[in-house]
DNA sequence: TATGAGCGT
């Protein structure tokens, strides 16, 4: 095992012979504005050679600041340096082009005055049920007067279809007769007679419907499907997931069709644990009816 | 981190 203390690096007994490197020069050439840099050092076969490099100094402009800290004196370490950077300290680089995002953004602001003050004042949406400035789907009197105003509808309907089909089904003569009218979705059919309700055995609960959080992220529709099908029958699953990315945001909906099941589930699942985490279930408050 | 999406005006 060689020592290394008593035995310094050849790179070490370079620098400590007389080999002296000597300076760097700088010279500036006013006539043809260019700099000369000579610098000395040793390469790979541990010659001495001399490194000369030429700069084109151009003419620019900068900020008063920067021109009046050029002609500072130097001090502290670098008070004997030449004049200008020294380049054993300093590396003169490529400009760097810098964009300030406030400038963008001053941009936009100028652009976004105009459309705003366009549509100031304009009326964008009106209600079809009670003509105010909202949506129809948003109307506060969406449930009082929006059945009151189909079934009125119907009865138009109804009248005009008489002289066709007598005898077909009030309902489903008007959802048939009319290929390019309005969609009516199918629980709405059938006018006011509710045949639907008879078919069906009652009106299924849209309450019924759970929330549940703290999923892991690779949870899925179908572990769902099995984790809460035990409780009852299950009509839909909704599994919250990034529009982009597909990536699961840990919480789901699971709509159950009787809503005791759904009861139930929550006090079944509540605190359970599941892939190392602590499902959260609770009662799904219906999306869109914020304020 | 956390209450969904679709239709239309």
């Amino acid at each position: 095992m060689p020592d290394i203390d008593a035995n310094p690096s050849w790179a070490d007994q370079v620098e400590d012979g007389d080999d002296v490197l000597p300076p760097p020069t700088e010279d500036f050439h006013a006539s043809t504005g260019t700099k000369i840099l000579t610098e000395y050092k040793f390469n790979d076969d541990d010659k001495k050679v001399k490194v000369v490099r030429t700069f084109k100094i151009e003419k620019r402009k900068v900020s008063k600041s920067i021109a009046t800290r050029k002609a500072w004196k130097k001090f502290g370490a670098a008070e004997k340096d030449a004049p200008g950077p020294n380049p054993s300290n300093t590396i003169i680089s490529e400009d760097v082009i810098i964009q300030f995002v406030h400038s963008k953004d001053s941009q936009l602001n100028d652009n976004d005055e105009d459309p705003l003050n366009k549509i100031k004042g304009q009326k964008m949406v009106s209600c079809r049920i009670c003509k105010g400035d909202h949506w129809t789907t948003k109307c506060p009197y969406k449930d009082s007067l929006a059945p009151l105003q189909e079934s009125l509808d119907e009865k138009k309907k109804d009248g005009d279809a008489v002289d066709a089909a007598p005898g077909a089904p009030p309902g489903g003569a008007a959802a048939a007769k009319a290929p390019g009218g309005k969609y009516v979705p199918p629980n709405l059919r059938d006018g006011g007679n509710r045949r639907g309700e008879s078919m069906m055995g009652g009106r299924k609960d849209e309450s019924a419907t759970i929330r549940v959080t703290n999923l892991s992220e690779d949870t899925r529709e179908a572990d769902l499907q099995e984790l809460f099908k035990p409780f009852g029958n299950i009509s839909r699953i909704y599994l919250a997931k990034d529009k982009v990315t597909g990536q699961s945001k840990g919480f789901a909906f699971i709509n159950f069709h009787r809503r005791e099941d759904a009861a139930r589930a929550i006090q079944g699942i509540s605190g359970f644990g599941y892939d190392h985490l602590i499902l959260n279930v609770e009662w799904a408050k219906p999306s869109g009816t914020n304020p």
